[in-house]
DNA sequence: ATGACTGCAAAGACTTTGCATCTTT
DNA sequence: AAAGATGCAAAGTCTTTGCAGTCAT
């Protein structure tokens, strides 16, 4: 039977409260101050039984940092790739042509899409407007 | 200044002769036979040099191990979450409107789009069809 | 009390790197 | 010969795990 921990439910908030799309580092740093004995270990295993669950996605590697994502509704991200960045970038969901098209060709089945952009984000983006 | 090796050469026709998009051990092992000598850290090298170039791409990471593709057209991958396929799915490419879109959403700049689809691929599917 | 959760540290797994040697130009 | 590319093995990183102790139910 799943219990409860007051340091799953910190992890879960950290999670719930960025749009950073943080790794399982940046979660225990995060958390460490206020949780001086949270150990590294519990954090990745605690985000690897919400990913489990689905309560949490994974968003994929960058630079070899796993990145997570609490917010599991159907949107795009932009990848920075000058400086790792993930920001969400599109609420539009993939048409259902698409996806009926893609198991057409592969045979397979489709559960799940993500759109992923590479680029630059609007910090690393010379051109960018000063807001 | 960059020269050729037959083993560099080696490693690309392998990549792309084959659309298992694969990993970097998978790529050692099928020249292993052909090259006895051949070192997986050369595969390494040669594989973040020809991505480096843009002569080949990176799908993303599964399982762990990171999946390489010499097809570097758009197109999207159905990533199979029973035995970690990648297959080709959907040569079409993301709307000039939808990438506008994701650049003014996020103020910055949108270099490339891939589309991820995960789910089941044509092995894993219970209801194939007997092809 | 019992089973689950955690800390700690060791172990694993994938990838990168340093250095001497062998190749290509 | 000079600049690269490679083999080998050690080193690096990120992530997973085993075990004993702690906590929730």
């Amino acid at each position: 039977m799943k219990r409860r921990s007051k340091k799953r439910d910190a992890i879960m908030s950290c999670l719930q409260g960025t749009k950073l799309h943080p790794t399982a580092e940046w979660v225990y740093q995060q958390l460490k101050p206020d949780y001086p004995d949270l150990s590294l270990g519990t954090v990745y295993r605690n985000l690897s039984q919400f990913k489990e669950e689905g309560a949490i996605v994974s968003v994929g590697t960058v630079g070899g940092l796993e990145r997570f994502d609490a917010d599991t509704s159907p949107h795009g991200h932009l990848v920075c790739r000058s400086c790792g960045a993930v920001v969400d970038a599109g609420r539009a969901d993939i048409p259902a042509a698409v996806i009926a098209c893609a198991e057409k060709e592969t045979g397979g089945v489709v559960e799940a899409s993500r759109l992923i952009f590479t680029g630059l984000c609007q910090t690393c983006n010379p051109k960018k407007f000063s807001s």
